[in-house]
DNA sequence: TTAGTATATGGAGGCTCCCTCCGTTTATGC
DNA sequence: GCATAAACGGAGGGAGCCTCCATATACTAA
């Protein structure tokens, strides 16, 4: 959630690179993106587009500049807190157990899919099932999952009787379920990761 | 689908009867209802409610007057298709042998889901997953499969080791899901129902 | 440093949608 | 037929999405 830049359009047809945003574009876009991140998370789905710019201390335009439509904006948060996830898993795995890394990302995994099922149901809504950021999200997802308890699995703290897809099902399944709030989410949480355990 | 009044009031605190609706306002009722389920079978959610009312020939304050809300008239739509579905349970175990009543009444329920689907999500997104309307549909649905397919299995032409819950979901599940084409779905529940059948 | 220019800004306003209000019309009971 | 409660219908308020373009600002080349 640090220092995001605008995914750098490199045109693959014509190879004339894009040229870096200005440094005041670049700010509004990340302020942007920051702003509706807090605003859908607190409204849920019927945000107008004018708050979230208003609160963002930028003109209507400015975002219209950045984001050509309103999905365009819902898909930035989701690809961006997507692919935050996924750097995660690869941050925990450098540092921690094998047993903790899978552990805190099922964790952070599970807090993601609880905020975002707003941001999933509209895009899914709008711009369908197949829609870009949804097969990228799903890929990438998998990657991380598999890179976390996968790797439990392969070091032998957690059961190799399970599938990782199995467990990423349980714990988004739980998790995106409206009307379970935060602390039963974790209580949750933490049952399945209970059951994850080799015993000793 | 033919003479659909509206549910009298009948107020459960004060008895007084609540007179009927004037003819006209009877006729633009039932008109309203209808063109509504024809105009968001075509066109999916997102109806506006002024082209409803001016395909019923009708003023947007009578569409208003009889519906205080968008939500209002989708669960009146919702609730008669349930509603209607429940009727031609009863009518088809009344005339037909247990196989057909419970095959004919399957496909139409399938039907019933495919269309119902885009009614079904909007009411959850704006009312919520307990909202009356829809635990009223569950219940009806329920009763009605248990005497379509409940029936067909108590008569042995329907196998035994399968419940009826499982089937109303399958099929349900099978036919909400999007992107399927009608003739797919056919085939499907007709799969469905091959495998249903208790071999002679 | 400065001037010139590509880039970015922001808000007025168009369009559509939901819904309200209220003057006009109409069915119904006497 | 008449009186009147009931119903009609559409103008218009408010809000949301998005466009357009006059204005402002960050870079760059001299």
């Amino acid at each position: 959630m640090s220092t995001t830049t605008r995914p750098t359009a490199t045109d693959e047809v014509t190879e004339q690179a894009t040229r870096p945003l200005r440094a005041d574009a670049q700010r509004n876009y990340d302020k942007l993106i920051a702003t509706a991140r807090t605003v859908v998370t607190e409204q849920g789905s019927d945000t107008s587009l004018e708050e979230i710019a208003r609160r963002a201390g930028v003109g209507i335009g400015t975002l219209y500049r950045h984001f050509p439509n309103r999905l365009a904006l819902l898909e930035a948060i989701y690809r961006e807190d997507v692919d935050g996830l996924a750097a995660l898993a690869d941050r925990l795995v450098a540092t921690e157990s094998p047993w903790d890394a899978m552990a805190h990302w099922v964790e952070a995994f599970s807090a993601y899919a609880a905020t975002k099922r707003v941001l999933f149901h509209e895009i899914m809504e709008v711009a369908g099932r197949e829609a870009e950021v949804l097969s990228h999200s799903r890929k990438v997802i998998v990657a991380a999952a598999d890179l976390t308890i996968g790797g439990a699995q392969r070091a032998g703290v957690v059961r190799n009787d399970i599938q990782v897809n199995d467990i990423t099902r349980l714990v988004g399944g739980c998790t995106m379920m409206p009307g379970a709030d935060a602390e039963q989410q974790r209580r949750m949480v933490r049952l399945v990761l209970d059951g994850l355990r080799v015993s000793p």
